[in-house]
DNA sequence: CAAATAATGCACTTCCGTTGCATAGGGTTT
DNA sequence: AAACCCTATGCAACGGAAGTGCATTATTTG
């Protein structure tokens, strides 16, 4: 796939062999993944290559980092157009107590959120925990 | 103050002189606290002693636990007529990213969330990180 | 090819939360 | 008072995860 390609250098992202292939377990996966989880997929390979690979991705824009309260940092791919830094275009994440998995809830946007006087909101983290579609029709 | 004897007695807590003392600090703080926050402020102390203080709070139910997005959690007096358990009633938190202190916003409710169908929202944290009231007025 | 630049791999650290276990305290029973 | 019980406490150690330092390897550039 050239497309893998195209997408790294397109961020300016040299494409190295490793990065390809976690870009394309990335691809792949429709859930935020957690660095471990990426480690088990690749199993001969070093953690702190996969780890600054992880936030190499996020710095350069093509992913983000999602605190699903875990305690587990998970990543995700933007989608098209996704403006991660910017607040008004925030999702907010489902983490499944069931399956342990945590997704992208792209379709709604955050609400608004009102605050006292004199607070400034820069950032939001709106994470829902529950049970997830998959899990709720078993 | 017998005040604080009465409130651990009544939450079914043995006022140990340890615990007396966390709980008046609990109550003069007006923002989230860490386990570090609580160290330092007891010198003499011990971490675990703290530790399992503050759980036993939360367990009991007269303060919550706090996840701000720090990595590091932070506890807080629940408020009369609290109930963090249920979803409903759960407020935002908000972090400064300035003075770098979390408190609790009561004032509003959490709007409601929407999910895409078949998910099932058991509980929701909503932390928003910005300038605190505080600071903006400085 | 040589030099510069960037990515990788290994070891190690730090930070925080958590647990195991032995001891001390406080109240109750004999 | 002594023996007993249950809980709280203190010390030590563990564990997971994020992050860093540095030497090595790969890749680009002159
Ligand atoms: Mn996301
Ligand atoms: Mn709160
Ligand atoms: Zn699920
Ligand atoms: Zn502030």
């Amino acid at each position: 796939m050239q497309n893998l390609e195209k997408i790294l250098e397109h961020n300016h992202i040299k494409p190295t062999a490793m990065r390809l292939l976690v870009l394309q377990f990335l691809l792949n996966k429709k859930v935020a993944i957690s660095l471990t989880d990426v480690e088990n997929h690749f199993d001969q390979s070093d953690r702190t290559t996969l780890y600054r690979t992880l936030n190499t991705f996020v710095e350069k824009g093509i992913s983000h980092k999602i605190d699903d309260g875990t305690g587990i940092t998970k990543y995700a791919l933007c989608e098209e157009n996704c403006h991660c830094e910017i607040d008004t275009d925030l999702h907010l994440h489902f983490h499944c107590t069931k399956c342990n998995e945590t997704v992208c809830i792209t379709e709604y946007k955050i609400p608004p959120i009102h605050l006292p006087k004199d607070y400034i909101a820069e950032n939001v983290n709106l994470v829902v925990k529950g049970i997830c579609e998959k899990c709720n029709n078993k």
